[in-house]
DNA sequence: GCGACAG
DNA sequence: ATCTTGTCGC
């Protein structure tokens, strides 16, 4: 078997890494940092998980009803893995299944949350400008662990932050949903600041340290994958979605 | 050169 | 991210 046009590269050649930065600092010119009018009612989250075996990488965004508290729009991309997991270019592997379940969203939301850095990122481009930019949607970077910067230790108390910096200024906040948990690192995707970011982050959080919207994708993100396994399978060979 | 390094 | 069940602590 020949290598195809379709098969993951086992490594990244170093013109292609020059071609990503350039991509990056394109869309990190495109950027805008501004308030948000109000804390949205419908705040989307998106997120991506992988079948290295299959090749794939699936996706999916939902939008969370803050008010109702439940989703009221669900969307899903599964699309070929191209490219490992490269440390500052993890949008290069996410970016096109995310993109595509978003604008597959048919309910309106104010603000898209990520799985990721925004602007807490080198060249102040993670995922979450990368989509929101390419967009024009407003996001948020919501990512689990630091990528760059340094901080210091966020109260202990639900609500408290710390200011993430990196070569002299603040690139994001380290944010503590839920008191005596591990802090998130929250960051400017497109078209909101941080005081925006914070509120939203806040008002999406129940009773888990990760936000609604990115905490639920996550979830279904991995449902999608165990359905997708099954029927690819010895034993789903059935078809699961029988036409009438 | 060495260690760090979103998901 | 992924490989994987129960167990410890607030
Ligand atoms: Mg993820």
């Amino acid at each position: 078997m020949e290598a195809g046009p379709s098969s993951k590269p086992r490594k990244v050649p170093p013109g292609l890494i020059e071609q990503w930065k350039a991509c990056q600092a394109e869309l990190r010119a495109r950027l805008v940092i501004e308030s948000l009018t109000e804390i949205p009612r419908f705040v989307a989250g998106a997120d991506a998980c992988f079948d290295e075996v299959g090749g794939r990488v699936i996706a999916c965004a939902l939008v969370w009803d803050r008010r109702e508290r439940k989703v009221v729009d669900l969307a899903q991309s599964v699309r070929p893995l191209e490219f490992p997991y490269v440390p500052t270019f993890l949008s290069f592997r996410e970016a096109p299944a995310v993109t595509e379940a978003i604008q597959r969203l048919s309910h309106p939301f104010g603000v898209v949350c990520f799985d990721g850095q925004g602007y807490a990122h080198p060249r102040r481009c993670g995922l979450a400008t990368h989509v929101g930019v390419s967009l024009d949607v407003p996001a948020i970077g919501c990512a689990k662990s630091r990528l760059i910067g340094t901080h210091e230790e966020p109260g202990i108390e639900a609500g408290s932050s710390s200011p993430l910096t990196h070569a002299g200024e603040q690139i994001g906040l380290v944010l503590r949903t839920r008191s005596a948990t591990k802090p998130i690192y929250a960051s400017i995707g497109h078209r909101v600041d941080l005081a925006s970011v914070r509120q939203v982050l806040l008002a999406c959080c129940t009773r888990y340290r990760i936000p609604e919207p990115t905490r639920l994708a996550d979830i279904e993100v991995a449902k999608m994958k165990k359905t997708l396994g099954f029927e690819n399978s010895e034993l789903g060979k059935s078809d699961p979605h029988p036409a009438p």
